[in-house]
DNA sequence: CGGAATTTTGAAACCTTTCAAATTGGGTGG
DNA sequence: CCACCCAATTTGAAAGGTTTCAAAATTCCG
């Protein structure tokens, strides 16, 4: 099978996703493409945003994995959603806004700043539609902690990942790169590492899944949404998915 | 003790709630003013927006209870938040946006359609704090379903629902009118109603609060709040609380 | 190669759910 | 204004899913 110019030059992941988000102009995405280029980058486990703290500018995400997370009193943390590359954090309308959440990166981040709204109208289109999904995903996120058991809250996110990145070309064949550790998935989901990790063994016996070095394999996401009774979110008519 | 003219005619508490959000101008309240009173009404266990159907007019509430929520398959359900007088549901910058939740009238809710973003300088910027504010209401529920035992979930919303109606003039003194049957606390709680009765007994064994006749006494808020751990939701700097 | 981080196991304790069934409360019609 | 009915609250006992607490086994990384 011969190469093509497209699997030697793969879109960039966040100007895939916010491509589908809304269709971009040529100018709009040669604006993009450089200013992603001039990402700069932020380390594992150092803070893009802090709670409480005043947002200088918004970031796009070019590469790496973030979550949002708030931490308690006694130490214990919730992560409250996970931030890759596409997403954008820290936009608002407000002149002085305050972050609402602090977003800490879980891998080396890349990251630089998009255009102001009110530039190129298809990209402030881009970025209501994404808002919109930080909202689907949130309420997502509200309702896997609320009303599912363990085992459905694991194959409920995996899938909402797989879904996501997706999106933006992460994803192929239902396998992606999960860099997380069980640990924050558990912090993520509202259980023990122990548990996650029992429960994750059980997934791979079912079939429902593979997970080696890092990589995600989901035997058959259709047939597993079904199953936990997921449907995608999706927010612009005919727009996503 | 005298009453003011206060005591008389007082605010009405969605007026009360965008005038904390951003200082008003005298017109900008007066045109609020007209449009609350030609609020209308929308009956208990109606719909005032329904998942994935167009919005087509963003509404501020004016009185009554509503509560964002979404159905799984096999009939359970989480509400995913509360929306109080105040608040403003279906705002969106995107021409023909989708609603990502269905929001229902938990008690006979009156309401009417705000200004457009655009027209009032300080709506606009009461409507991104209250954007703001209601994100991190959704981040505060999440915290609250992965980390807190029942005990402290119930603690933690009825502080936050204190916290909300203190906002807009609807909580005096630690209590207010709580229109929620333990059934639908249980469903915003990720627990069941059994397990909710139980806990709220306890809770008035211990003297954190009384609920009688669906009014809420909290004996001690900010007792309370230390005693679970909770930070009120702000947002922008020295604006709330 | 060695130490730290992550994953894995076991058994017991614990919080929450389940399943009925009884009791109380509120609203409506006679 | 009382009787009646449905909704909401309350109780008990047992089952169940998750957590806890250690400790061992693996994997990762400098």
């Amino acid at each position: 099978m011969i190469a093509t110019a497209r699997d030697l030059r793969p879109d960039q992941p966040a100007l895939t996703r916010l491509a589908a988000l809304a269709p971009l102009e040529a100018d709009t995405a040669a604006t993009l493409q450089v200013l992603i280029e001039r990402a700069r980058l932020v380390a594992k486990r150092r803070e893009l945003m802090s709670e409480g703290r005043p947002i200088v500018e918004p970031q796009l995400i070019v590469s790496g994995w973030a979550a949002r997370l708030r931490l308690l009193i006694d130490g214990r943390r919730q992560f409250l959603g996970f931030v890759l590359p596409g997403d954008i954090i820290g936009l608002s309308r407000h002149p002085r806004p305050i972050a609402a959440s602090t977003v800490i990166a879980l891998t080396d981040v890349t990251m630089c700043t998009p255009p102001r709204i009110g530039i190129f109208p298809e990209l402030d289109e881009a970025y209501s539609v994404g808002q919109a999904l930080d909202e689907g995903y949130a309420f997502a996120q509200i309702t896997r902690l609320g009303r599912l058991d363990a085992q459905d809250r694991i194959s409920d996110l995996l899938l909402e990942l797989h879904e996501r990145l997706s999106l933006n070309g992460m994803a192929v064949g239902g396998a992606f790169d999960l860099p997380l550790t069980q640990e924050i998935l558990a912090d993520t989901l509202g259980l023990t590492t122990v548990h996650v990790n029992r429960m994750l063994q059980m997934a791979k016996q079912n079939g429902d899944l593979t997970w080696t070095a890092g990589r995600i394999g989901l035997n058959n996401p259709s047939l597993l949404a079904r199953k936990v009774g997921r449907s995608p979110v999706k927010v612009f008519g005919n727009r996503l998915v």
